[in-house]
RNA sequence: GGUGGGUUGGCCGAGAGGCGAGGCAACGGACUGCAAAUCCGUCUACACGGGUUCAAAUCCCGUACCCACCUCCA
């Protein structure tokens, strides 16, 4: 069984072969740090979080690297807008992505270099490519770098456009191009209206990144001139990896050699950037479902597919992902214990998998896996049985990182000592109630159970005795 | 103007010539003091118009509508 991966830049599912056997390298653009994460933002990084998982599980050693962008032109604007200093902003928001990210199981990629700690790589970039015949400082002494379109025959192979046919790029004064089309690659530093401490020595005066080359820069430190993949959100394709791979290639890098590429979220045919209101911001969502529960959403729908976001598709999920906790909660209960993590994966997921990270598909494997194991439960007995499929369960939640028992979701879970607590009060009242019961007294056992369920707390009668849970979505 | 991607049941969402997606909801049954959970069953769709084929959501032609990108974007 071979892994296989939809590659954007030949438009096709090809056989992942790595360039060297057993390894995997990857490169994803992460966020540009300048306001709060929201649901669209968080999908690319689950999306490759999966992508990496399952490498890892497949065998590899990945190498997996993820940028993120702490300087740039909105940065500057927005900071400016707030008064306050753009790398403040951009720490700020930095940490607000790194919470979100944890609170739904996204692993730290292996390294996460930003664009202001690696001037010097970009700085011997651009020199290549002067050096090179594909960039040139700008005639007009702004002290801006372009890239040189027409100096590049291959530019527009990636999204197979030609370069006729493209709008001026509008990122610097056009005076200082030779085609309008060209992009910057380092921006001269504007005295007056730009802070001083937004600019880097250069060889061509002080200045900042342009937006592409951090990529083409970190990348290739990190993961050599030519690596397996990389990846980011559709809209990236055009311009931000086009000029990625001319910028690499022209200066004698091979770079990657398939991209993947998320779709959107979108929340009623609207890009959630521009959508108003802060609710699809990730604490907001997180006051809603549980982070494991945003995480089944995003999982159970294709990297590749446009997802509308909607509230009410959300609740279904997380009703959906309960289903299975259910199920390993249960079994936990009748094995006397947690279950095993060390189940199998069964063929259908597997197969879901290696065909370009089939994540619905895997689901729904999990959800027969699920079902066939409530049959086990409700016939009772076959407790052997029972654990292999409960392990399998939790293997297969695993991959996708979406086992409840991982411990990367006890942080955001309410404390144990807490559910201790709670216990010892419930089951005091449950005494009560099983005492009442015992007496067919149903109108005081029910008002109980009426009682418990006013606090939050569902009590359910099995065959082991009674069983309370939090209502999830009641606190 | 150029480049891509879509349109599937009440809802969400896969699949890619013949065979059950899956989840949620709804309804019926089993179980239960009643519930809950679970199991079993029911509802069974492919934007539209043609065509190819023994057989089409799936392939071909055409039409409509939607979305993204074309230098701020995950």
């Amino acid at each position: 069984m071979t892994l296989r991966l939809h590659d954007t830049a030949a438009r096709e599912t090809r056989d992942f072969a790595p360039l060297v056997p057993g390894r995997a390298g990857i490169y994803v653009c992460g966020l540009t740090v300048q306001s709060e994460p929201h649901v669209g933002h968080v999908r690319s990084a689950v999306n490759f979080d999966v992508l990496r998982r399952w490498l890892a599980a497949s065998g590899y050693e990945v190498d997996f690297i993820r940028n993120v962008t702490d300087i740039d032109d909105k940065i500057l604007a927005k900071s400016a807008e707030q008064g306050v200093h753009w790398y403040a902003l951009a720490a700020a928001m930095k940490r607000e992505l790194d919470k979100a990210l944890a609170a739904i199981n996204v692993l730290p990629p292996t390294y996460e270099p930003g664009a202001t700690g690696h001037v010097p790589e970009i700085v011997e970039l651009i020199e290549q490519l002067v050096a090179r015949g594909h960039a040139y400082a700008a005639e007009d002494g702004s002290g801006d770098v372009y890239f040189d379109v027409r100096s590049w025959a291959a530019y527009g192979e990636l999204t197979r456009q030609k370069v006729e046919d493209m709008e001026p790029a509008g990122d610097a004064d056009p005076r200082g191009k030779r085609d309008p089309r060209d992009f910057a690659l380092w921006k001269g530093h504007k005295k007056e209206s730009e802070p001083a401490t937004a600019a880097w020595p250069s060889p061509w005066g002080p200045g900042r990144p342009g937006w592409h080359i951090e990529c083409s820069a970190m990348a290739g430190k990190y993961l050599g001139p030519a690596f397996d993949i990389h990846g980011g959100g559709v809209d990236l394709r055009f311009p931000h990896h086009e000029n990625e791979q001319a910028q690499s290639r022209a200066a004698g890098r091979p770079f990657a050699s398939y991209w993947l590429h998320n779709a959107w979220i979108t929340t009623a045919g609207e890009k959630m950037s521009k959508s108003l209101g802060n609710s699809m911001l990730i604490p907001s969502v997180l006051e809603r479902v549980r982070g494991i529960e945003l995480r089944y959403y995003i999982v159970a729908a294709h990297y590749r597919s446009h997802v509308e976001f909607s509230f009410e598709a959300l609740d279904e999920a997380a009703k959906g992902f309960r289903r299975i906790e259910d199920f390993l909660e249960r079994a936990g209960g009748v094995l006397g214990g947690a279950v095993p993590a060390d189940g199998i994966w069964c063929a259908d997921f597997v197969a879901a998998m290696d065909d370009d990270l089939g994540t619905p598909a895997a689901v729904a494997a999990i959800h027969d896996v699920v079902r066939e194991g409530n049959k086990l439960l409700a016939e009772g007995g076959d407790e052997r049985a029972l654990r292999g499929n409960a392990a399998s369960v939790r293997a297969m939640l695993d991959v996708l990182g979406l086992d409840p028992a991982d411990e990367a979701w006890a942080a955001a879970a309410s404390d144990d000592r807490l559910t201790d607590v709670v216990d010892v009060l419930v089951r005091g009242l449950l005494a009560e109630r099983a005492a009442a019961r015992e007496a067919k007294d149903w109108a005081r056992a029910d008002a109980i159970r009426d009682q418990i369920k006013s606090a939050g707390l569902e009590v359910e009668d099995t065959s082991t005795g009674p069983r309370w849970t939090i209502i999830q979505g009641s606190v």
